[in-house]
DNA sequence: AATACGGGGTT
DNA sequence: AACCCAGTATT
C-alpha cells in the first residue's frame, strides 16, 4: 500500500463517557464541559433540516429513490467523490437500466462502464449482486437490511444507505461523514455510540431519513471539516460534546486525550511524517512509489485491457514500467483468478466474457 | 487489527 | 506531491 494510507480508524476513547440523552443538563451554564443543550433528537434533527434546507449542497441526482438507480450511486460512492458518482450513475444507469440488465452483462462490458471510477471489484461485486437480485429477489433490490447485507460489496453502509433512502427505513449510514459529526457531538467516536445516536434521528425523520444522512454530510463536507472545523457557523454548536470538551479551540492541545488517527481532531490534528527531514520518500522502511506498486500494475494491465477492441486477445508481454515479464504474467494471471480477464490457450488476455 | 483495492480532484 | 474521498472483503 503506498498511497490511500492513514484511514483513520477510530480507537477506542476513554471509557466513561455519558449516554446520548444524558449528556448535559439543560441550560448548564457553570459546567463548561457540557454542551449548552441536552442532546433532544428532535431539537438536533430540526436544526440539521434548517440548516439544510438553505445551506446544502445541490447535488443533481441525489434525490433520486429508485432503488436500483440508489444502490448504483451508493456502489460507486465507496471511496469516490459523490459528484462523480452521481454523474457516472446516471451514465452507467443508461446504459443497466435494471439489475436483470446488468445480469445479463458480461464482466467486460460492466468494467468498461466502470472505466475511470477505479477500484474495479466494485464493478464486479454490483454485477454479481444484480445476479443474487435477479436469483433471490425477483429481479428487485431488496427493501431489508439483511437481504441487502448479503449481496456482494453492500456492506454496512451501502446496507443502511439503500435501505433508508429508497425505502425509508429509519436506520442511519455511517460514513466517514456522518462518524465524524456524530462523534463529534457525542464526543465519542465509538462506533456503536454513532451508530445509536444515527439511528435515533433517523427514526425521528419523519419518513425521511435520507434527508439527515444528507444534511450530515453537507455538514462535514463545508462545516464540520476534519480539520479547522468552522464550529461558529454550525447548526449543532449547541449540542456538540466535542466543542465543549475545549479541543475544537485548543485545537492540538491535550494531544493526549485524542486518539491517534482519530477522525475527531479537528485544527491542529496534522502530525509531522516520521521520516527524518532529507531522508527518501521511500526508504527501506517506506512506501513504493507509486508506479513501482502493484496496484498501479494492475490499473495499467486492467486499462489497456479495457481499450483493445471487446472480444479480441491482447497478447500481454512486459515489462510494464518497473515491472519485468513476470510480474506482468503473474498479475494477469491473479486479474484472471479473481474474474477481471480471461485467458486462451497460448496466454493471451481479455476482458472475461462470461 | 491490517492490508489490498483506483483513480481523479483539491490544495 | 500529499491528501482526500457517502467502504468492503479478506487475511
Amino acid at each position: 500500500m503506498t498511497r490511500g494510507r492513514r484511514d483513520d480508524r477510530l480507537p477506542r476513547v476513554r471509557s466513561g463517557t455519558p449516554a446520548p440523552g444524558g449528556a448535559a443538563a439543560p441550560g448548564a451554564v457553570g459546567a463548561p464541559d457540557a454542551p449548552s443543550s441536552p442532546l433532544d433528537p428532535a431539537a438536533l434533527r430540526d436544526a440539521l433540516l434548517d440548516w439544510f434546507a438553505s445551506n446544502g449542497r445541490s447535488l443533481p441526482g441525489r434525490d433520486d429513490r429508485d432503488p436500483w438507480h440508489v444502490l448504483v450511486v451508493e456502489v460507486m460512492s465507496q471511496q469516490t467523490q459523490i459528484d462523480r458518482s452521481l454523474a457516472a450513475a446516471a451514465t452507467f444507469c443508461a446504459a443497466f437500466p435494471t439489475p436483470s440488465a446488468l445480469a445479463a452483462a458480461s464482466p467486460g462490458e460492466v468494467l468498461r462502464a466502470w472505466a475511470g471510477l477505479g477500484y474495479n471489484r466494485r464493478a464486479l461485486a454490483l454485477r454479481a449482486a444484480a445476479r443474487a437480485m435477479v436469483e433471490r429477489h425477483g429481479g428487485r433490490v431488496p427493501d431489508d437490511l439483511a437481504s441487502l447485507l448479503a449481496l456482494p460489496g453492500v456492506g454496512p453502509y451501502t446496507a443502511r444507505a439503500v435501505a433508508a433512502r429508497a425505502f425509508g427505513a429509519t436506520v442511519m449510514p455511517v460514513d466517514v461523514n456522518v462518524r465524524r459529526v456524530l462523534g463529534r457531538v457525542l464526543d465519542d467516536p465509538r462506533p456503536a455510540r454513532v451508530q445509536a445516536l444515527g439511528d435515533l434521528l433517523a427514526r425521528s425523520a419523519d419518513g425521511r431519513p435520507g434527508a439527515i444522512a444528507d444534511a450530515l454530510m453537507d455538514l462535514a463536507a463545508g462545516t464540520c471539516r476534519a480539520r479547522e472545523p468552522a464550529c461558529t457557523a454550525c447548526p449543532l454548536s449547541a449540542w456538540c460534546g466535542w466543542r465543549a470538551s475545549g479541543a475544537a479551540v485548543a485545537g492540538r492541545a491535550e494531544q493526549g486525550s485524542v486518539p491517534r488517527g482519530s477522525a475527531l481532531p479537528g485544527s491542529g490534528s496534522r502530525r509531522p511524517a516520521l521520516r527524518a527531514p532529507g531522508s527518501p520518500v521511500s526508504g527501506p522502511a517506506g512506501a513504493l512509489p507509486f508506479p513501482r506498486t502493484r496496484r498501479w500494475l494492475r490499473g495499467q494491465l486492467l486499462r489497456e485491457l479495457r481499450e483493445a477492441p471487446p472480444g479480441a486477445w491482447s497478447t500481454v508481454e512486459g515489462p510494464r514500467g518497473t515491472h519485468d515479464h513476470a510480474a506482468v504474467r503473474e498479475t494477469i494471471a491473479t486479474l484472471a483468478r479473481e474474474g477481471f480477464v480471461e485467458l486462451d490457450e497460448v496466454g493471451r488476455a481479455r476482458l472475461a466474457e462470461d
